[in-house]
DNA sequence: ATTTATCTACGAAATTATTCGTAGATTGGA
DNA sequence: TCCAATCTACGAATAATTTCGTAGATAAAT
């Protein structure tokens, strides 16, 4: 259920390239660091066990695909995050990620946006 | 550096309990789940080593404190869980991280007092 | 004073994750 | 056709982390 590091490097590349042959994910990596081709192949195996990816056959190679969603890996890793590093606050964990950051006046307004929308389910 | 999930787990005891003994670590551990008492030593000892943790002698007994600040600590987590997971959205996690959260209003209030604060900033 | 409990140090087993070599099959040229 | 390139499968080496057993020292208890 929670990928991996390098599964996780892998599923970002899946979700950014969509569905991609074991080639085209190792040349991706290989852009940052230097990574075999069996390794990343056999990455992919793993996480088709796992039922992280599904694939299909495409003459003899197979194409991958993620089998999760990007949102959905995100909301269970950012929960074990929080617990793990602001002892369960996800509060406190905004306010350091609000206060590290730069934020734009554009993304301010998006966050006041969604504050706004908040309170009013607050008040129902 | 970066501290090990067992290291971070250790060290979120000492930042709550303050300088404390392997004993005393040991047992708050085991309140979540089973742990022999030479696994944290060990824990406590590689720490040491790392330069994660401090300690000073009580008799023959070892009195650890942590060596690294909580919030430092949580910074630099959060930098590289943002880069793995958010694809380095900071903005993106914490819109998730708010999605996901019931935030009372007082804890809505606060994020607003922050981003009004930020808001000055951006104008000079 | 002798046994029992508790402490540190240390090495190494166990676990988990990552990496890659080799083999065998298949395709695509020369 | 035959050689080279490319693919999957698989086992196992390597690395990183976690766990614990054993030994030796010291303190506490009987």
């Amino acid at each position: 259920m929670k990928p991996t590091d390098s599964e996780l490097e892998i599923l970002q590349l899946l979700w950014e390239l969509g569905p991609s042959t074991v080639r085209a994910v190792n040349e991706r990596l290989n852009e940052r660091r230097d990574v075999g081709y069996t390794t990343t192949l056999k990455l992919l195996q793993i996480m088709f066990e796992k039922g992280i990816v599904s694939r299909k056959e495409d003459g003899r190679t197979h194409t991958y695909t993620a089998a999760i969603t990007e949102t959905d890996t995100q909301s269970v890793l950012l929960q074990e995050f929080v617990d793990q590093t602001f002892r369960g606050s996800a509060m406190k964990m905004v306010m350091q990620a609000l206060g590290n950051h730069d934020a734009s006046t554009e993304e301010l307004d998006e966050i006041k946006a969604l504050i706004a929308q908040m309170e009013q389910q607050n008040k129902l």
